[in-house]
DNA sequence: TCATTAATGCGACTGATGTAGCGATAACAT
DNA sequence: ATGTTATCGCTACATCAGTCGCATTAATGA
């Protein structure tokens, strides 16, 4: 349905042994004008989004916002989805690292007073994410590569406990994450129940419960 | 923002008291037309989202498909979100029954097969349903309502574990079943995992455990 | 039967999203 | 320097969601 578009911007330079081609690749150009472009209209994403959150993401508020014109920014990111995607994918290649606090509840606790953190945030731009991911194919596959990501780095914290003997050897890194943040997701984005603060410290408790008894080992 | 509108056609008749009123509220007219009206609606909806799923209902396609006005379609449920609450709160009044299988795994695992079904349907309703409340008040909110109601008619399967003594007597209801479900939510919905059918017997068999453990219950 | 008036039908309108064509500008190669 | 052309700016257009005012229909009460 939707034309596969690159939503990173001169990815690569061609190739060498393409230049002489016949039908090559057009030569991309990203001096000067198009990183400003680019530049000009992150800079607009995310001011919007902290001054007056989603609802005043729009293409052409972003255009004007950013003083690049509508047609450009469509033509680049085709719609909100593709600039939120791209702009998370700038964000995600980040350093950050997950907590190592001595215990794996103690790594579970700060894992989700993050995700609680930015769930219950004001203005939401997290659960906007979420939201747009369902809209927007560029948005769904930024945040999917995202969450890859950071359960991936995470399973260094479930190697830990299991090297101090607090869970057993073969538990799934992946399934006892989930289990310990999926709730705070599914209460706070998906129930939308009332915030309550030690939800956080609540589930991580349950998971390491759940994997010292030998769960997520099967 | 949204003006608050009732989604349910003429709940209930004027009070007699009301009727004498100078600024009384105007007379509703449940009779013929308005029911029709309803239904063929309602038909359209369900008929559209079955056959081409939720990408093709917009308020002119049911309108079109239903013979009903736009005007008309719009006036009573106002936006596409506001269809699917109504037809969502129609259906949830039915007499769904947790399950009894003698084991709080079994019931779990009987739980997690019917959401996994539910999530992994094609067409995608319930994808769709869920991506929608993002957009819409009235969806969102019957969403809300629908699984308030399930996991409330849900807790005697705790209860009932709790009494053959499969667990303690102080587990949490909600905290164990959102446990248990969470994962698949979270996989399916969110991350977008590829599909794999164990995953509901996984979390079920996982959230026992931590069950039998003594989680959910601090 | 008949008057009243909800509720619907109808067409026109607004605003926002997204696209097409084309000229203008500036990045790159020579 | 100079030509080529990728990229951008601009205008016009197309489509869809949603609203408004008014005419028409039919449910209700008398």
């Amino acid at each position: 349905m939707i034309p596969p578009r690159s939503t990173n911007d001169f990815p690569d330079e061609p190739l060498p042994s393409q230049r002489d081609q016949v039908a090559a690749v057009p030569a991309r150009r990203p001096g000067g004008r198009s990183a400003h472009v680019r530049r000009r209209v992150f800079d607009a994403v995310r001011t919007l989004l902290v001054e007056h959150g989603y609802d005043a993401l729009s293409v052409d508020a972003v255009a004007d916002r950013s003083g690049v014109h509508r047609t450009t920014v469509y033509r680049r990111w085709r719609d909100v989805g593709g600039l939120l995607a791209d702009v998370l994918t700038e964000a995600t290649g980040d350093e950050w690292r997950p907590p190592d606090t001595g215990s794996l509840n103690g790594d579970l606790v700060a894992i989700n007073r993050e995700i609680y953190t930015a769930l219950t945030a004001d203005p939401p731009i997290t659960t906007a994410l979420i939201a747009t991911s369902f809209r927007s194919e560029q948005a769904g596959e930024a945040l999917r590569i995202f969450w890859t990501d950071r359960y991936d780095r995470c399973a260094i914290i479930v190697q830990r406990a299991a090297e101090r003997g607090e869970i057993p050897a073969r538990t799934d890194p992946r399934r006892l994450l989930v289990a310990a943040t999926a709730p705070l997701y599914h209460e706070l984005v998906l129930l939308r129940t009332p915030a309550s603060s030690h939800l956080a410290e609540q589930s991580a408790r349950d998971a390491t419960t759940a994997a010292r008894a030998g769960a997520f080992a099967g």
